[in-house]
DNA sequence: CCGATACTTAACCACTTTGTTAAGTGTAGC
DNA sequence: GCTACACTTAACAAAGTGGTTAAGTATCGG
């Protein structure tokens, strides 16, 4: 039940702080899906459906082993927002972030 | 009525197709509230809340001038959200994107 | 002062998100 | 086969999102 990649729903999908906490503790590699929820006091359907979300979005992949189902990070939508956000790169920022006080 | 400057804020702020093409546009100055609307089929109360979206996520600032109101990007938000990106720079991703047809 | 302009705010609606608990599915171990 | 384990799915509720139209608020131009 893998859905469309898209930048909505990658940005949707890190528009969440459990959900970013599972793909970070994902950068040290597989785990499964208790050893994901163990961290956070949420139940376990909760933990099971962020992790559905991360899916949709293209961040994490699944394998099933025996009762255990391993989470994988995949990093390819994360270098598409990180290529979208190149486009600001060159943006002349306004320098001091003067937010009206200044000189007008 | 600018809101608390989070990753979520952030994150959801660009989880909108609207909204991204709306700061893109600030990418090249400023534009009023009305020029913003202007390429969107859309309600201008619609672009209103848009923009009020971006503004609690620090991605814009507003300048009142005569009825106008013109936006200007702020990219700090940006920034962090790359910097925050920046922490799976070196996640060893799987080279071949193989889903489990592979040599198990 | 009066009407037009450039918005914002309010009220509403349909849909989605995010959590819960309860029930269901499949594998493991005896 | 039976029970425990590791989940997922279903059903629900509360809150948030994203659009609409209608009404309100300043400002400008005459």
């Amino acid at each position: 039940m893998v859905k469309y990649r898209t930048l909505d729903g990658t940005f949707g999908a890190l528009a969440n702080p459990t959900r970013r906490q599972i793909i970070l503790r994902l950068r040290d590699g597989e785990a499964s899906v208790g050893e994901l929820a163990a961290p956070h006091r949420m139940s376990l359907p909760a933990i099971s459906r962020h992790i559905s979300v991360l899916e949709d979005a293209g961040l994490v992949f699944r394998r099933k082993e025996g009762r255990q189902q391993y989470c994988r990070l995949a990093t390819s939508p994360l270098n598409e927002i990180d290529a979208w956000l190149r486009r600001f790169r060159d943006v002349p920022e306004m320098a001091t972030e003067e937010t009206k006080k200044g000189t007008r």
